[in-house]
RNA sequence: CGGGCUGUGGCGCAGCUUGGUUAGCGCGUCGGUCUGGGGGACCGAAGGUCGUGGGUUCGAAUCCCGCCAGCCCGACCA
């Protein structure tokens, strides 16, 4: 619909910013809220004693409490009368399909086709690949009892497919000539979770989940960087707007069966980071399991190369307190379900009219708009709720507007107000949806290299990333010091070589460790 | 699984210490009037087996015991 912004997706050098350790001491509550946001967004900043109380809880003063009033308050989410299960409401869902389509888009474009595969997966499967069962075995939902009597071997629901697919892989693929065979399925899977958290940790979740055959590891190595960069990090940086650091997860970390796990972190608000989308190298671990072999352009038999790669509803977690304010969700403008909202300000024939009519402009221009004609409500109402809802840009028409031939167009970004004349509304939307696309990724890049500190030790590690991220030299942590990380409820998110760029292999030397506490 | 806590209209809470007629409050919901440029005001209404089972008592939301559910904090995960 427009055209892709400027900005370049490879970090690039000078991707952290190295400060002092002073830096660090600044406490979360002023590094997220710089002073009376939480008022409302712009124009009376009344005095606080006569100020309202806030719509939400501030971040700085409980940022989880934060997030459960934005997905009530924003209409996003419930909990489900299972423990640890969630319902997605319209809206929520409407941001969900917004990621489906923009992934699945990238996916396609990188030659992968969609299929489905069974939710139910024989537990001799699990089994079959033993870090992968014993990585798994603790959050399976499994199934023993089916038609009134006893199964004779369980089921599993599935947490993940690489075992059922990797049977029908073995069928379909018998020669040089199949490969490489690119899968991918949306799909729910379950992992019994004991601490849930509606979007970022549910015991049900909805994902996407590729898997691929390749003849050689470099082949598999290729592909599992191209939807690394190609889908998850350009998906993330230039339609969610938010910075992701990409690198390699540490042995520790790796997902259950993989040689490699190459991941996509973002930083939150409260500068805790989120594991956005991960991309595994499989080596031939599930080749050897499930026996996916072909015959080489020399007739000789060969394990194929696997690949896995997924990204979840978690997202809309990430984007949420990714970009969130005291205000409310902040929605980019790429993903955001309604791009604009136009609302009438009074029950006026003519201010309906015209709100129509502008409407309708912005819809044949191709923005995804909103009338809000409801003026039983009141306007602050209507103005907070759409504030709440994260819409990016929100035109007010009302007598005064329509006399002046103007409408008035409200940022939700940054607050900022203006009038614009009604003639041409369209292209004004169309270049501030532009504008604060590109606004938004510069306001969350700059947040996370100010709240990112080079350090040297694990001490310093363990001070700094107690309020942002820490970055410092691998071979300065090891194993023994991921453990003491852990001890203080840190990890290494990922590995990164010094210009930013993702290693081939976690062996490489001089690989930078990125430490911070997680989601 | 170990430690701390909570169950009262849709949501958030008060009441319990010291038992006493009709269980309150805020938000939300519904109706109405005035309103309307940043969660408007007023009037009226609906909505509750006080988690559950037992016990004490003339009388239990309140005291005692059991059970259940949930929340927060410590080991795994997209």
């Amino acid at each position: 619909m427009w055209s892709s912004l400027a900005g370049s997706v490879s970090p690039g050098a000078g991707w952290v910013r190295p400060c002092r350790m002073t830096l660090v001491a600044r406490t979360v509550e002023e590094a997220a809220c710089p002073a009376f946001e939480w008022v409302g967004c712009n124009g009376w900043v009344g005095s606080p004693s006569m100020a309202k109380p806030p719509v939400l809880t501030p971040q700085a003063e409980d940022f989880p409490r934060w997030y459960q009033d934005v997905l009530n308050k924003a209409e996003l989410a419930d909990n489900g009368p299972v423990r640890g299960t969630m319902v997605i409401r319209p809206y929520g869902y409407s941001i969900w399909e917004q990621m489906q389509a923009q992934v699945d888009a990238r996916i396609k474009g990188a030659g992968a086709s969609n299929a489905y595969f069974p939710l139910f997966i024989p537990e001799s499967y699990l089994k079959r690949e033993a870090e992968h069962v014993e990585g798994f075995s603790p959050e399976l939902a499994v199934v023993t009892h089916a038609g009134g009597k006893q199964l004779e071997e369980p089921v599993v629901v599935r947490p993940t497919s690489e075992t059922v697919i990797g049977e029908s892989m073995s069928k379909w693929i018998q020669s040089w000539r199949d490969l490489p065979l690119l899968l991918n399925q949306w799909a729910n899977v379950v992992r019994w979770e004991l601490r849930p958290r509606v979007f970022l940790r549910t015991s049900e979740f909805l994902w996407q989940e590729g898997h691929t055959a390749h003849a050689t590891e470099s082949d598999a190595a290729g592909y599992a960087r191209q939807i690394l960069h190609d889908v998850y990090e350009d998906f993330m940086v230039n339609v969610l707007a938010l910075p992701v650091v990409v690198g390699c997860k540490t042995p520790a970390e790796r997902f259950a069966g993989a040689t490699n796990t190459m991941t996509c972190e973002a930083m939150m608000g409260d500068g805790k980071a989120l594991q956005m989308g991960t991309s595994h190298e499989l080596g031939q671990n599930f080749a050897k399991a499930f026996n996916i072999t072909y015959l080489d352009d020399t007739g000789t038999q060969q394990l194929a190369w696997t690949t896995s790669w997924g990204v979840s509803t978690r997202m809309v977690g990430g984007l949420i307190m990714g970009h969130g304010d005291d205000a409310g969700l902040r929605l980019p403008p790429r993903l955001a379900p309604i791009q604009t909202v136009v609302v009438a300000v009074r029950d006026d024939e003519a201010v309906i009219e015209q709100c129509r009519v502008i409407a309708q402009a912005l819809e044949a221009a191709g923005v995804r708009t909103r009338l809000d004609v409801d003026t039983s409500t009141s306007m602050g109402r209507r103005v907070t709720d759409w504030e709440i809802k994260g819409v990016p840009v929100r035109l007010e028409l009302g007598p005064r507007d329509l006399a002046a031939g103007e409408v008035t167009l409200a940022r939700r970004d940054d607050g900022s107000r203006t009038a614009v004349p009604i003639d041409g509304v369209a292209a004004a939307v169309q270049g501030t949806l532009e504008l604060i696309q590109s606004d938004m990724l510069t306001r969350a890049r700059d947040a996370r290299l100010a709240r990112t500190v080079s350090v040297e030790t694990v001490d310093e590690a363990v001070e700094a990333a107690a309020v942002g991220w820490a970055t410092l030299p691998w071979d300065r942590v090891g194993p023994e010091g991921e453990a003491a990380l852990g001890s203080h409820a840190m990890t290494v998110r990922c590995l990164v070589r010094p210009d930013g760029s993702v290693p081939d292999s976690v062996g490489e030397t001089d690989l930078i460790a990125v430490v911070a506490r997680s989601y």
